[in-house]
DNA sequence: AACGAAACCTGCGCGC
DNA sequence: TGCGCGCAGGTTTCGT
């Protein structure tokens, strides 16, 4: 459930399930998703209520009421689920926190690309792996992303992809952010210009705002945690339609490879 | 320093 | 039906 839309719906249905209620204990058989040793991770959370839930990016951190935070990063597959107490546990959860109600809160991963990071309070915001994180979109001004890409020569479909320039944005918005621009993905970066540079940013807070209204984005075999279901998909102008007509224009959308992820375009409309 | 490829994992759909 | 390959909403690590 990755990108910055779909993480923002898991944190908001999150918040309506886990908030105040007390971690009676964590438990788990995959404990690679953890950065730092398990049972300090265990001992650090057990006994505190998770008090709010933060979103940065594609980073959920979830506040502790003690020093600590918890910081989640779902990658290609994470979700969550909340489920009683005695429901048999799924092969793919990987991580369950148990609240005192009876309540578990699941890690379900098929992957097990996901990640999770202990934090302190006081410098979680200072430290990997948020710290080096770029401002999203709706805090980016074309001024700024003009001036990081000027300095680069990677495609501009790479640049956006990565979270330190802009973040929030994965595979499918940035396919439908530069179809919106009317840029090619293949564009070198210090070759868009300032007004493109603005008409990107623009275009990235308009998807992003009308996949958050609808949900988000629920494609291929994905599921979507904690029973939200996405719509956004209704509204895909280029990912995932290949062979289909532009919607603009009437050209075959096409797919190529950018920087080794699938990539679709109108070659007609994207300059 | 910077870029592309490989790695991390599992499951699904496709062609033969 | 079975098998091998390629692909998947992401990020980190490795090698040039």
């Amino acid at each position: 459930m990755p990108e910055l839309p779909e993480v923002e719906v898991v944190r908001k249905q999150l918040k309506n399930l886990v908030l105040n209620k007390k971690i009676a204990n964590i438990t788990s058989e995959y404990t690679k998703i953890f950065n730092e040793d398990f049972n300090l991770v265990k001992e650090s959370i057990v006994g505190s209520k998770i008090i709010d839930i933060e979103r940065y990016g594609k980073y959920l951190v979830f506040i502790l009421s003690n020093e600590f935070n918890l910081i989640s990063h779902l990658r290609m597959e994470g979700k969550y689920f909340v489920k009683e107490q005695n429901e048999p546990i799924d092969k793919h959860e990987h991580v369950i926190f148990h609240f005192d109600n009876g309540e578990t809160l699941r890690y379900h991963d098929t992957r097990k690309f996901g990640r999770m990071d202990l934090r302190t309070k006081d410098d979680y915001l200072k430290v990997n792996p948020l710290f080096k994180l770029g401002k999203e979109p709706k805090d980016l001004t074309g001024e700024e992303l003009y001036e990081m890409l000027n300095k680069k020569t990677t495609f501009i479909k790479v640049a956006l992809l990565d979270q330190e320039i802009i973040a929030g944005l994965g595979n499918i918005y940035v396919d439908e952010t530069l179809f919106m621009s009317k840029i090619h993905p293949e564009r070198r970066s210090n070759t868009i210009s300032i007004d493109e540079a603005n008409l990107i940013v623009h275009s990235a807070q308009k998807v992003l705002a009308k996949a958050l209204e609808l949900g988000g984005t629920t494609i291929r075999s994905y599921t979507s945690s904690l029973g939200v279901t996405g719509r956004f998909q209704n509204e895909l102008q280029v990912h995932t339609k290949e062979g289909e007509l532009c919607t603009l224009c009437g050209t075959v959308i096409t797919k190529l490879k950018v920087g080794g992820r699938g990539t679709y375009v109108c070659s007609n409309c994207q300059k």
